[in-house]
RNA sequence: GCGCCCGUAGCUCAGUGGAUAGAGCAGGUGCCUUCUAAGCACUUGGCCGCAGGUUCGAGUCCUGCCGGGCGCACCA
């Protein structure tokens, strides 16, 4: 509950059940309560208001949470509620004709939280980057890497800025005998080079952030292996191809799409579609129940045409696909949106974002928010390291008890035999408020997955980084250097000693799970 | 025109149909002669966009409207 005097623990399920009852909520209420009262642990149950039942539990049932928390050390957090799930998780997949740019960033943190959220939670992920390697941008991007290694202008369908000239200088050196090949070797040279440094950057920022991905899944083997192919002969097998105007079709509007979708030009080349056909058919055939793929909400629209081809397959599109819309970022300085341009060279990467705030304030900025709303990221706002950034707040929660282990150790005092602890003798407000905060933290990680919500884990980290504030400021850890300590004050000590770790324990796991460090000292 | 997301304190945002709507920042007042003051305590600040509806109960669900963002290719 979140106010205490409705019990350690409070329910609605007299409410709930009161209707399939046919019975007076207070009426369902009274019944549980019997029951409830006779479990162990429980001290008291409450029907309040409605029929809402509060419960009320034996103080070293409370403390045993510090305890158990400790035991569990790394693992404390872990739930079921993925458990048993196969899930291929693909974001970012920008494509690898530029750096990653700030919009992708926000896929990069918040995909890979969710990652380790859902693993957390019982669920085998492997995460996916999908490169965009075949086709038309990748010819344009071809044709500007070899235009600006002989000094050409950029294509005016090209792409221009400071990478493609140190791409293209970076090739000339590698292969000195590029420029005096004909053009059309040259170009599949720059083409095959280019992509392969791109991926390299790509890889090698993303490194940089912490996120690494299980596989990185390129489109052009889908065209080598003729799976585009193998995906329109069983699509036409199921019966909804046909061809117009020159062009072959999916009947993707007979499972809900706005409109029927081409897979093969009239031209006789492939669709960026026919390859997610395919794409999604390889995710399959590799063991995935559940294809979840992250996306910008510039690319909503494309919810309708993949759950058709999911279900043109004899596929779910319920069970077997689901697309999370990510609404996108806006970059500010000094208050004043930025406008990205490539030309103006205002374009913002992930390599800039690590550079200007490192690591962890960008993971943490861009991972608690909701993916539902547009969030603006102050450059300027996360480099100045205050605590505008709630990140250095949780930081120096860990930090501040990593000094009070610290200084125990200096002291000599350990905790000891941890099953020889009495954590009964933690009774004060604040630290009943800090065990009942651990204990939430398996639900909390539990619902972030189910809910492909990884900001609740940092929220919550917030909540409890500040419910240990108030507790080292109301309680000493410690003894102070003149006390003379008494067995009781010794014990008092150790099991305040095992409530800071367990709290530590559950930042730094939290943390984890975020992809930020967790500080011993700030 | 159609579709998706958003609208909550001055600002940025949390809030899984429950009890008195929260946090950070900003503003005000205090607290370091002993475990990290990147902290704590107190305080100022709300027609939860508007109007209906469902429900014992709505910031949360439904409908309509207003405002903002994004998208509606034989592009990638």
């Amino acid at each position: 509950p979140k106010n205490r005097d409705h019990g350690d623990y409070a329910t609605n399920v007299a409410l709930q059940l009161a209707k399939a009852a046919g019975r007076p909520p207070r009426d369902v209420a009274a019944i549980l309560k019997t029951e409830i009262e006779q479990q162990p642990g429980i001290s008291a149950v409450d029907i309040a208001g409605p029929g809402f039942l509060n419960l009320r539990i034996d103080q070293a049932a409370q403390g045993e949470v510090a305890r158990t928390v400790v035991v569990a050390g790394e693992s404390y957090g872990g739930n079921d509620s993925a458990a048993g799930q196969r899930i291929n998780l693909e974001f970012v997949s920008s494509n690898p004709t530029g750096p990653v740019h700030i919009g992708g960033v926000r896929w990069a943190a918040v995909g890979d939280a969710l990652a380790r959220v859902l693993r957390a939670s019982g669920a085998d992920v492997t995460t996916e980057y999908y490169f965009n390697d075949a086709g038309e941008q990748i010819h344009r991007f071809a044709r500007s890497l070899y235009a600006a290694a002989t000094g050409s202008p950029t294509p005016d369908d090209g792409y221009a800025g400071e990478y493609i000239t140190e791409i293209a200088a970076e090739i000339v050196r590698l292969q000195p005998g590029v420029l005096q090949l004909p053009d059309d070797e040259a170009l599949e040279l720059f083409r095959r080079s280019g992509t392969e440094l791109m991926f390299a950057q790509i890889r090698k920022s993303l490194d940089d952030f912490g996120v690494h991905f299980d596989v990185f899944f390129n489109e052009k083997t889908l065209h080598d292996k003729g799976e585009l192919d193998a995906a329109l002969e069983r699509l036409t097998n199921q019966g909804h191809v046909y061809d117009a105007d020159g062009a072959t079709w999916l009947r993707t509007s007979d499972f809900g799409d706005d409109k029927d979708r081409v897979l093969r030009k009239s031209d006789g080349e492939w669709t960026y579609f026919a390859a997610d056909c395919a794409y999604y058919l390889d995710k399959r055939e590799r063991g995935f129940d559940r294809v979840v793929i992250m996306l910008g909400a510039d690319h909503h629209g494309y919810v309708g045409r993949y759950r058709a081809l999911v279900a043109a397959y004899g596929d779910d599109p319920e069970t077997n696909l689901e697309i999370l819309i990510g609404q996108l970022v806006n970059l500010v300085r000094n208050g004043q949106p930025l406008k990205m341009s490539k030309r103006a060279g205002t374009v913002v990467t992930l390599e800039d974002l690590v550079e200007a705030v490192g690591a962890d304030a960008g993971r943490y900025a861009l991972a608690r928010a909701s993916t539902d709303s547009m969030i603006d990221l102050d450059l300027d706002l996360l480099a100045r390291q205050s605590n505008d950034n709630p990140v250095f707040y949780v930081q120096y929660a860990h930090a501040r008890i990593a000094s009070v282990l610290r200084n125990a150790a200096d002291l000599g005092i350990a905790i000891g035999d941890i099953n020889a602890v009495d954590v009964a003798l933690l009774e004060h407000e604040r630290e009943l408020d800090l065990l009942a905060a651990l204990g939430e933290f398996p639900r909390v990680v539990g619902a972030a997955a189910e809910l492909r919500q990884p900001h609740r884990v940092a929220r919550y980290l917030e909540e409890l980084a500040g419910v240990y504030h108030r507790f080292y400021d109301a309680c000493r850890v410690l003894p102070r250097s003149d006390a003379e300590p008494t067995e009781a004050d010794e014990q008092l000590t150790r099991a305040r000693l095992l409530l800071c770790e367990a709290t530590r324990t559950v930042l730094a796991n939290g943390l984890q799970l975020l992809g930020v460090t967790a500080p011993q000292r700030m």
